[in-house]
DNA sequence: CTAGTCACTTTTTTT
DNA sequence: AAGTGACTAG
């Protein structure tokens, strides 16, 4: 027996012995969000629940694992049944049980992104649009603006006024671009990552009989990350709980980093309208962190605009201070970070220290130099496996075993024949599909390879081969193609095509195999990796993990804040709140770099860089800074003798801020502002309007928060 | 229509 | 420094 008691705190337990009825958790970092849920899971089972009644939804299926293996262990039996997942992969299980229904009898393909970024640029040449025309928007951008429209269920034309002003000329052509996109995909069997969760939402919005079925089936539901879900995830939540049902959703608004693709933090916020009678519990001690580095991390949230009302305490009053170090360059930097690295590594163990950034690519130059030394690293995040051209070659040809009228799949495969490209091989691919044989037969006369191509596809289908299987008919198919479009390192490349081949070999089906490769695809490389590894991630991929010691590179203006989001105020506080997810990453050690001066490309020069905005408007006291001298080693500099970087008071980043602030705008009559309340927050007093709809609300506790006026209720 | 050349930007973040 | 897209010769 778990004594439940005794693990967790008064709010944990209450969380995870509380299983009726919906229940938020609002838990700040590092406040055993993970625990509490692990324990829920567990009290579950010992009450006598059936594993398999029980549905986890995670951000990432890493996640959902651990929280299972976790179970498990504290349970010490094993835990048949429990469905675990993301969103999207526990939609393509129902979608695919449902196929014919959502309007694809014959079944349909997952595309990864660069799928839709092709399908995107055929779309758009389909309709002529853009042509000559160089300022046109990219094939990258038009699919990012269809997207997120999807995701904030907004349309284009208001996405585009809000926030890509400039492109608010071509919006007609966008609204017919996407409507082509959707047409596309429809035609010929595909479906993108936002289609598994608007489907599923359409098919449990009209499918009483499966709503029903999967209401009982699923007693009890966890979500986690719930302020990174968006709209239609919530909607799913809904279907799947009903209004009374046993959920629980567990959030952090302080570490919303995902409203690029859609998250609403409002989701978080409505919770308690959406579901009737919902038991609010927060969690605010913070086990994991040392206070110096909380102490930075709560400096680092009292920046933003919209306050939190997240102060983490922590018993662990010791600690060192976190480093500030200024490395001359992005180059020194990487030599500089391995000695760290190195240092750190004997100190807790190479599993307990992470580097973490804000973009992939800004690792190379560290991953020259850690493979140099021999330091064995893992890397979430950045360039996945499945996205390397040959990978992506070779899954094109599985996707045709599985799916005839992946148009994109035919001209992937086929434009690697010599005289072959885009509409030759529609055309093609059109006969195929007709089963025109005389036609075929003409090309195939005509293009050699074909032949060769087309009979292994064929052969393939017919005996509903395993993926494993139709590897080893591809590969050495598609063995030439890579020689020859490869020369100089097509023994990498096969090699990772045994890879692949290994991966294969966990899967029966080839429907399965194919989605968990754009699902998941990194869930076996992690098999694979090798223990006693130091971990590399954007910040992005680091949410949910925490490590003894932690560097932060690239803290530099431009980098981290990214350039882009500076002059969007909602964005650049966004990057504060993921500096912020970083940093509470931290157990004991906390690093942060920002070189003195960074590469940029295009110039082929090195200019100076202005430490992150975030980085100097912290006070110094809360971090010790070293400098790197000209002779390579790393000096303290005392504080008293550092003029430090002037707080950003002038800045571009910090300035667009500042203007949308409270104080910079012509104040809202005092006559129109009284008290109101919120679900949450409770009473409050209303400071101003903020745009439209919304009202900055300052909540006794909690501090300013702006909030949809919706949601409160006017006093 | 393809394949090669040339000129131009671009590097968030993820399912 | 690479990768995209426009342009052009066959």
């Amino acid at each position: 027996m778990i004594d439940f008691k005794s693990e967790l705190n008064p709010a944990q337990y209450e969380a995870a012995t509380n299983p009726h009825g919906p229940v938020l958790v609002i838990a700040g970092a590092g406040s055993g969000k993970t625990r509490t849920i692990v324990y829920r899971l567990a009290w579950l089972v010992e009450q006598g629940i059936p594993p398999e009644s029980i549905l986890l939804m995670t951000f990432t299926r890493k996640a959902a694992q651990e929280m299972l293996t976790r179970t498990e262990q504290i349970l010490g039996r094993p835990l048949h049944g429990t469905n675990g997942g993301t969103f999207h992969s526990f939609a393509f299980q129902i979608l695919r049980q449902n196929a014919a229904e959502i309007g694809f009898p014959n079944g349909f393909t997952l595309m990864d992104r660069s799928d839709c970024e092709d399908v995107m640029r055929e779309v758009k040449s389909n309709l002529g649009f853009g042509v000559k025309d160089r300022s046109y928007p990219k094939k990258a951008t038009l699919l990012d603006l269809v997207t997120k429209s999807r995701n904030k269920e907004v349309t284009i034309d208001y996405l585009l006024n809000s926030e890509a002003f400039h492109l608010a000329c071509y919006g007609n052509e966008m609204e017919q671009i996407a409507e082509g996109y959707a047409e596309y995909k429809k035609q010929h069997g595909l479906i993108d990552y936002d289609d598994l969760l608007f489907f599923l939402d359409e098919l449990l919005t009209k499918d009483e009989f499966l709503r029903n079925s999967l209401r009982s089936r699923f007693q009890y539901i966890m979500v986690d990350e719930y302020q990174d879900t968006n709209l239609v995830q919530a909607r799913i939540v809904q279907h799947l709980a009903g209004k009374n049902g046993n959920v629980m959703a567990v959030g952090d608004d302080a570490q919303s980093i995902y409203s690029f693709r859609g998250a609403d933090i409002t989701n978080i916020l409505k919770f308690p309208d959406i579901f009737s009678n919902v038991k609010i519990i927060r969690l605010e001690q913070n086990y994991r962190s040392t206070q110096p580095i909380l102490d930075i991390t709560n400096a680092i949230l009292d920046g933003a605009l919209t306050k939190f009302d997240k102060k983490l305490f922590t018993e662990k009053t010791w600690g060192k201070k976190p480093q500030l170090m200024i490395p001359l360059s992005d180059f020194s930097q990487s030599t500089r970070v391995l000695d760290r690295i190195i240092e750190l590594k004997k100190k807790h163990g190479p599993e307990e220290v992470a580097v973490l950034f804000r973009a992939g690519y800004q690792s190379y130059g560290l991953e020259v130099a850690l493979k140099r030394l021999g330091v064995g690293y893992k890397k979430y995040g950045g360039l996945k496996f499945n996205e390397a051209a040959h990978i992506k070659d070779v899954l094109s040809f599985l996707r045709l075993v599985s799916n005839p009228s992946d148009i994109i799949a035919w001209q992937r495969s086929l434009g690697h024949i010599k005289g072959v490209g885009p509409k030759t091989a529609q055309k093609i691919a059109n006969s195929v599909i007709a089963g025109d044989i005389e036609q075929i037969n003409k090309f195939c006369k005509k293009y050699s390879l074909l032949k060769d191509i087309l009979q292994d596809i064929d052969g393939l289908r017919g005996k509903k081969s395993s993926p494993a299987t139709c590897l080893e008919v591809v590969i050495p198919l598609y063995t030439p193609i890579l020689v020859a479009t490869y020369p100089d390192d097509y023994p990498r490349r096969e090699a990772g095509l045994d890879q692949l081949l290994q991966i294969a070999n966990n899967y029966r089906e080839l429907d399965n195999f194919l989605t968990d490769m754009c699902l998941d695809p990194d869930q076996h490389r992690e098999e694979e990796a090798q223990e006693n590894t130091i971990t590399l991630s954007t910040i992005h991929s680091a949410k949910g993990l925490e490590w003894n010691a932690v560097i932060i590179i690239d803290l530099v203006e431009d980098r981290f804040p990214s350039r882009k989001s500076m002059n969007k105020p909602l964005e650049y506080e966004e990057e504060r709140r993921l500096l912020y997810v970083a940093c509470t990453r931290a157990r004991e050690e906390l690093i942060l770099s920002a070189p003195a001066s960074i590469y940029r490309k295009g110039t082929d020069f090195t200019e100076a860089a202005v430490p992150s905005p975030f980085v100097r408007e912290l006070d110094n006291y809360l971090f010790d800074e070293i400098h790197e001298s000209y002779s390579g080693g790393m000096a303290e500099k005392r504080v008293a003798a550092v003029p430090s970087f002037s707080k950003p008071s002038s800045s571009r980043g910090s300035s667009s801020a500042t203007e949308s602030s409270s104080s910079g705008k012509k104040p809202t009559p005092p006559s129109k502002m009284g008290f109101c309340k919120h679900k949450i927050f409770g009473r409050g007093k209303i400071i101003e309007k903020v745009e439209p709809n919304k009202l900055r609300v300052n909540f006794p506790g909690f501090g300013p928060k702006v909030i949809v006026e919706d949601y409160l209720e006017i006093l």
